[in-house]
DNA sequence: CCTACCGATCGGTAGG
DNA sequence: CCTACCGATCGGTAGG
């Protein structure tokens, strides 16, 4: 019974992802949660504690999966430059294994409620500042042109983190591309020649 | 009384995408925005027609500055690559003159209802294709590189319309700044040497 | 996992 | 621009 159990509230967690993807947190009732699982939306609750909850946990699984990414992309002893091609692939493709989620992620924390709004913001600037340090590094060590590290890492974030809305409008175009490209445009742009 | 009236309804507007913007469309409540306002939730319809009026009254004034100032910006037999860069100052002007309005455009236009929703996407994708066309002409003209212009067009807005999120994070920046910033990077990293 | 149900809040209207 | 109010829907609980 666990396993059914188990199973039942990732259903519950990846029917969520796309629904608060699709028409926001806040536009997305629990009716409907529950109609598009297949059960009475009290029992809902059986699995989950609350919408809260449920928006808390999306949230911050994803951000531990970036965390992890990045961690496994900082090597030492590797020029900062690659470390920034890494981190960047990582990024990517977090985003692109986790569609639905990335979306709820960039555009519904705002619906956390506190305490989880403070720390969520506190976890997204530290990861923010990680790339902002490996710019920097890259710029002491002469690979990175000494562009406003400020400016390129928050222009970076938003040619990234909207990878998952590319699909909304457009097909011909496999996903995949983009970490080659955005590499090719922001270090191919940023590499001292 | 008139005079009245229509400062009441511009007061309305300008409160609705305060709140828009801060607490999302389906978040904020004709009640919110009506304590905010300063009157009864009831004496609200006096001046608008209904909530969804309302977001789409904003989408759609913002999507008309967006076209006049492109409009503006194309002057025959100027360069594309020059023709580029005063299309984005213009994208980059009209944000930073409406950040409230700005932020609902880009997050709530998913809210809107139909015809109204189709109607934003055919525009939005109008006003993209205009862009892309001035990469395509730069790059015939041969001067801007031969990237996929969907690639670059995409990750352009990406960057552009993000900026009204620059103050919620760090404000030791002018967002003035932007604009320059934004065409050193795409167009110092397209532009054919 | 269901039936039955709660108090709260929603967008909006009637009538003045 | 207000008072009074409507039907619908909300997140969630009790009890089994």
């Amino acid at each position: 019974m666990e396993a059914v159990v188990a199973n039942r509230k990732d259903q519950i967690h990846r029917v969520a992802q796309n629904l608060f993807r699709q028409r926001g947190f806040s536009a997305t009732s629990m009716r409907d949660l529950a109609k598009a699982v297949g059960i009475e939306p009290a029992s809902l609750y059986s699995h989950i504690a609350s919408k809260d909850q449920l928006l808390q946990d999306i949230c911050f699984q994803m951000a531990q999966e970036f965390f992890e990414a990045l961690d496994q992309s900082q090597i030492p002893g590797v020029k900062a430059d690659e470390q920034l091609r890494m981190a960047i692939d990582g990024h990517i493709r977090i985003i692109l294994d986790n569609l639905d989620a990335s979306a709820v992620f960039f555009h519904e924390w705002r619906h956390l409620k506190e305490p989880a709004l403070t720390e969520f913001k506190e976890l997204r600037k530290q990861y923010e500042e990680r790339f902002r340090s490996i710019v920097r590094e890259g710029q002491e060590q002469g690979v990175l042109r000494n562009i406003d590290e400020e400016f390129i890492t928050f222009t970076l974030f938003s040619s990234m983190n909207r990878i998952f809305e590319w699909q909304e409008t457009r097909k011909e175009k496999q996903p995949e591309e983009f970490s080659a490209q955005i590499n090719q445009l922001f270090l191919e742009g940023l590499r001292v020649e």
